[in-house]
DNA sequence: GTGAAAGCGCTAACAT
DNA sequence: ATGTTAGCGCTTTCAC
């Protein structure tokens, strides 16, 4: 059963005041009472194991302390680097995140939204299933913060953080052609129409009209589906790019860690050897990239900044001190270079 | 500004009722009302956009629909699937997860339950970061419902959801003796006395003591430290392995993923192949555990399937009908083998 | 079938 | 420096 807790109203009779006292001496206001008191209240609390109720405190203050996190898949296991820089900040802050995770669909993201405003958190830090955002100003006009994360789009007007892939992307593909690589492909997947991986895609492509203008690129699309097609699909793709070149140095790029995977496998499967047959470069791929040989080459989005970043701005943001208009943080990921395009030995 | 929003005041005078019927509608007490009323209280929800307050309701009902996640660790990635199964079960019983790292400390762990207690969470999932209970046993006092998740103490008077380590251990152990791998070692960090730790050791050393009794085991502990550090004595401790029985195969078992890494790093150093010079079986080692070549062995513990589990029986004993008695769920883990505890080829 | 009224634990405007 | 009082939005007892 639970047991009856102690209010705010035991302190003050204890003490021999009255609740506004007590309510005082919690908000720190101090200067609205003698030393003495202040000691006494100190006391009571202390030996009555008081603790507020942050419930009864946000019913009449608006004021949860809570900030709601909807994050649009607890798929892909880097996702906890975010969350653990969004908490971070948000424990610095005292605040407790409200994890609500969309598995990648709308509708259930908009049921997130508002169970965040059903609990009155303070803030919203949005980690967007898709680029669609209509129904986010609804939300907006709750009054309730909004900071978008990982997902951009220029038209919003939200408080946002997010990776550059753009110069990510850039950075590999200078880093693959200034070293030989002569033909340089993007294999990416087709899901949602996401803004992030739109970029990349866009990134590639000015790239290579820049090195090789007036020729068609190599890019190949990997259908949504299970992790068997996407293998199959990749092999196909590998294999046409290797063939449309047969005498060139070639690296492929790969828009994201589940393309890779796929890639991978595709590699292993043709008995492809890398970077000999084929330069390769992946997404996000942390720790186990360095530990298979040959290691690849990663483009490392800088998740755990992200979530500071992200969290960061909702702070300030519900601090007021930040001027109206929306605050854009965008991050520059990493490029991890390792084997998988190094130096090319022999076909 | 926050919009001022619409309470249940503002449906019963539209409908011309009052607040009473309306909280009855809410909670599906539709018997107290006529067919009539029902319509018009829905039609006004619906038109004045009503969402009704959790924080007011758990004010007077003390149901906050909230649960409190306290979890050891956001380090690990796997965590992310052990949440993934937590949300999957809260969500579909109407509950969301307030998340709260404890940093693997005992301090902060306090902190966090004190602070699931402040936010008047119906119930909390604690991932402990030790097994020091002495704290526990007074949030308990409070009413909370706790379940332990991930850890285990016979003496705990908790409802629990955990791995069975000690009959994972087995059965790395005899697939290795099996195989034939004459000599096993375990190998094992000296972080905090975790129960789940001990028996996995235990359990180690008493499949050891059946098939070579008498003898000494071949134990070893990498001390805390950096990942340099343990790298550093991961390839002491391998090299002893080696040394000390050179002319029988070998095989060594992690205690986790974090000494898995230790050791990898070791084995490449020393330039000892797998299997042929040394059997590996890891823990924890999911998907990169199949792209590492060679493959790894691992022992994976079903984190999915912990988090649903621990979940389940919160909701379980909220909803009342678990018997007083601590409920224990005691899961099973599997032994992925790969390449890496294959046959011997050639020293 | 429906409503009035008290109150959950706290805050804050307005006294004194 | 301290107290009185009226809520915040909802639930619930009791009355009609």
């Amino acid at each position: 059963m639970r047991q009856k807790s102690v209010t705010i109203l035991d302190i003050a009779r204890r003490v021999g005041v009255s609740k506004t006292t007590i309510s005082r001496y919690l908000n720190g206001q101090y200067e609205f009472m003698s030393g003495e008191t202040r000691n006494a209240v100190a006391r009571a609390i202390e030996e009555l194991n008081y603790r507020p109720s942050y419930v009864a405190r946000s019913l009449k203050s608006k004021q949860s302390k809570l900030a709601g996190i909807v994050i649009h898949s607890l798929e892909n296991h880097v996702i906890v680097l975010f969350l653990r820089g969004l908490c971070d900040v948000l424990y610095e802050h005292g605040y407790s995140p409200i994890i609500l995770n969309s598995y990648n669909g709308e509708a259930l993201e908009i049921q997130n939204l508002l169970t965040c405003l059903d609990q009155q958190v303070d803030g919203i830090i949005l980690s967007p299933s898709s680029s669609n955002f209509s129904f986010y100003s609804d939300i907006c006009k709750r009054g309730t913060p909004v900071v978008m994360a990982n997902r951009y789009a220029a038209d919003w007007q939200f408080d946002a953080a997010y990776t550059d892939h753009y110069a990510m992307v850039q950075q590999a593909m200078n880093h693959l052609w200034g070293n030989g690589y002569a033909r340089i492909a993007f294999i990416t997947d087709n899901l949602a129409p996401i803004s992030t991986k739109a970029w990349r895609e866009q990134s590639f492509a000015d790239f290579m009209t820049r090195v090789r203008p007036g020729e068609e690129h190599d890019i190949f699309y990997l259908p949504p589906g299970s992790q068997q097609d996407l293998s199959v699909k990749a092999c196909q793709a590998v294999a046409t790019f290797l063939q449309r070149h047969p005498l060139e140095r070639k690296a492929l790029v790969c828009a994201n860690a589940a393309v890779l995977c796929a890639v991978l496998a595709a590699v292993q499967k043709l008995g492809i050897s890398i970077p000999a047959h084929l330069g390769l470069c992946g997404y996000d791929a942390f720790d186990w990239g360095a530990l298979i040989r040959p290691g690849i080459t990663s483009l490392n989005q800088p998740f755990l900044e992200l979530g500071r970043a992200a969290a960061l701005l909702l702070m300030e943001r519900l601090s007021g001190k930040l001027p109206p208009e929306p605050q854009i943080r965008k991050l520059q990921g990493e490029l991890a270079i390792r084997e998988s395009t190094g130096s090319w030995q022999s076909v």
